[in-house]
RNA sequence: GCGCCGGUAGCUCAAUUGGCAGAGCAUUUGACUCUUAAUCAACAGGUUCCGGGUUCAAGUCCCGGCCGGCGCACCA
């Protein structure tokens, strides 16, 4: 990156000193030296009384975000990332008063001034003298409603941020959320790691992927629908506790509960088997919740939900067989699983073996109901390429997924580490494939390899981060925890 | 992709049965030495999302399109 750009360059060529000087971006200020955030003031000088002086000179910055003038006095409301603080301008002791008094809303300032408490009681910084930062040319909304239209509080989340509380708070647990997510894989041992988002093969999940074109190269490549057979390969080279924790692509639908990019935790550990995971992801949800909010016990769209280990572990087929009033697993014959799907307005698809007519079943019956966290395990093989067969069981996986507010939050299983077997399981796929299901997985022959290499007994696991935050945030639509989600884009002028 | 709902001033919202397109805030101008969504006065601000149609007359009714919200489908 050149560091100098002719932007921001002041002087340079045959342009003088004087004209540089007078062009847009030559007239405010490069930099602003500041002293105290809004917050450390109002901590700070809490005890200072009406009227009060502190004799303390402070540089503060920030958006003007209201202003009341009164003649000869003006009144300020200044905002940073900390919070608030009143600005107290005078005729008589602020610079440039008549300007400051016309300052636009959403102008950021640089201030010097003593931090006072006016005689009405609100704790300010008396302005001597202030600086222009930056000029608001457009304004942020109404001033007591802010901004309401998604439309332009999703293309211009920047405006939203300074208008509306709400999704500052969103945005910010959020990043609390992640913070907390990546302390607790670091205290446990794993290691952070980073895979391709170009994948020559889109594998280790079921969905359709995105496609790109390298130039060089002249080829096609997919984003990324899951980093899970790069990791797996991770710990075949010895790396024995991994995680990554980023993006992944799948070109489906958009809902309140779907964004075409969303960012998942996948974890991969040595000599687990799915019992072991299911323990860590109580603790690793439950943990994480607790360090953003201070407890694990939250409010999510009106109702209560506490998030504490131990979560109850159910199987699939218990389950639903509760939900539907008679005994159905596996080896149910498919024509009963299918009677029962037609029942519930779920036309079954010809390739859908009993393994996942079952699943449509517990999906249609059952997943809603799941409101505290509950590990639903023992899925079927058929659905699940990549786990490793029941030994009591073997058309069943030792796979869990947990369900909170009725949602899929997390997946993990004991990986299949069995060569031979996850060919015959690539094949299948491809057979479905083949059969119409556009969502099958493909043949990766490079990990089919990485497991001749050999892969230890290993657990993985994979978490919805948009959808817990959505849990912390209490935020109805995954876009409300997405800084910039993704839009339609509109029409070109 | 399908269905329902919505789109009016920079922002938030009104507009009766089809009958002159309005308010608050913001902007501009003026008044005001303790305000805090300050207040008061004045000015200005419009392709009613876009394109057709019906009608003497359309923000309003009809058709098509664009963007969004919700539901369904798909999915995590």
């Amino acid at each position: 990156m050149s560091s100098t750009s002719s932007r921001g360059s002041p002087c340079t060529g045959c342009v003088s000193f004087m004209d540089a000087c007078t062009r847009p971006d030559m007239t405010t200020p490069h930099s602003f030296p500041h002293s105290a955030y809004c917050a450390q003031i109002s901590e700070g000088y809490a005890h200072l009384a009406p009227g009060e002086e502190s004799g303390a000179i402070v540089a503060v910055a920030g958006r003007v975000m209201l202003l009341r003038t009164q003649g000869k006095l003006a009144f300020a409301t200044l905002r940073d990332s900390s919070g608030e603080i009143q600005l107290f301008a005078l005729a008589s002791a602020t610079e440039q008063f008549e300007d400051f008094a016309r300052l636009h809303l959403g102008d950021w300032l640089g201030v010097h001034g003593e931090v006072v408490r006016t005689k009405r009681g609100e704790l300010s910084v008396k302005v001597s003298s202030w600086v222009r930062l930056a000029e608001a040319q457009r304004n942020f909304g109404d001033k007591w409603a802010g901004i309401t239209d998604y439309d332009l509080r999703y293309r211009h989340r920047e405006a939203d941020l300074w208008a509306n509380e709400d999704t500052r708070r969103s945005l910010a647990r959020r990043s609390a959320l992640t913070r907390a997510v990546r302390e607790r894989c670091w205290a446990a041992g794993f290691t952070e790691v980073e895979t391709p988002i170009l994948n020559a093969v889109p594998t280790g999940a079921a969905a359709k992927p995105f496609v790109t074109h390298h130039e060089a190269l002249g080829a096609d490549f997919y984003l990324r629908i899951a980093p899970e057979l790069w990791l797996k390969r991770l710990v075949v080279g010895g790396f024995e506790r991994v995680f990554e924790l980023g993006r992944v692509f799948r070109n489906e639908g958009i809902s309140p509960r779907h964004n075409p990019e969303f960012t998942s935790l996948e974890l991969y550990a040595a000599y687990w088997n799915y019992q072991d995971m299911m323990a860590f992801t109580e603790e690793l949800v439950a943990g994480a919740v607790a360090d953003v909010l201070g407890t694990t016990r939250l409010s999510y769209q009106g109702r209560e939900l506490d998030l504490a280990a131990p979560w109850p572990r159910v199987s699939m087929a218990e389950l639903t067989s509760q939900k539907v009033g008679e005994a159905v697993s596996v080896a149910t014959p498919r024509a009963r699983l299918v009677e029962l799907l037609d029942e519930r307005g779920v036309p079954a698809h010809a390739h859908w073996g009993p393994g996942r007519c079952l699943a449509e079943l517990f999906e249609a019956s059952a997943e809603a109901d799941l409101w505290e966290p509950t590990f639903v395990t023992r899925y079927p093989v058929e659905i699940s390429p990549l786990a490793r067969r029941d030994p009591s069981e073997p058309e069943l996986t030792e796979r869990f997924e947990a369900f909170v507010a009725g949602r899929e939050l997390a997946n993990g299983f004991s990986e299949l580490t069995d060569p031979v077997d996850q060919r015959e399981r690539f094949a299948e796929q491809a057979r479905l494939g083949a059969a119409g299901d556009e969502e099958a997985m493909r043949v990766d022959e490079d990990f089919i390899k990485a497991l001749e290499w050999g892969l230890p007994p290993t657990a993985g696991l994979g978490v919805g981060i948009d959808r817990l935050a959505m849990l912390v945030a209490d935020a109805a639509n995954i876009r409300e925890v997405i800084a910039f989600p993704t839009l339609k884009p509109l029409a070109e002028e």
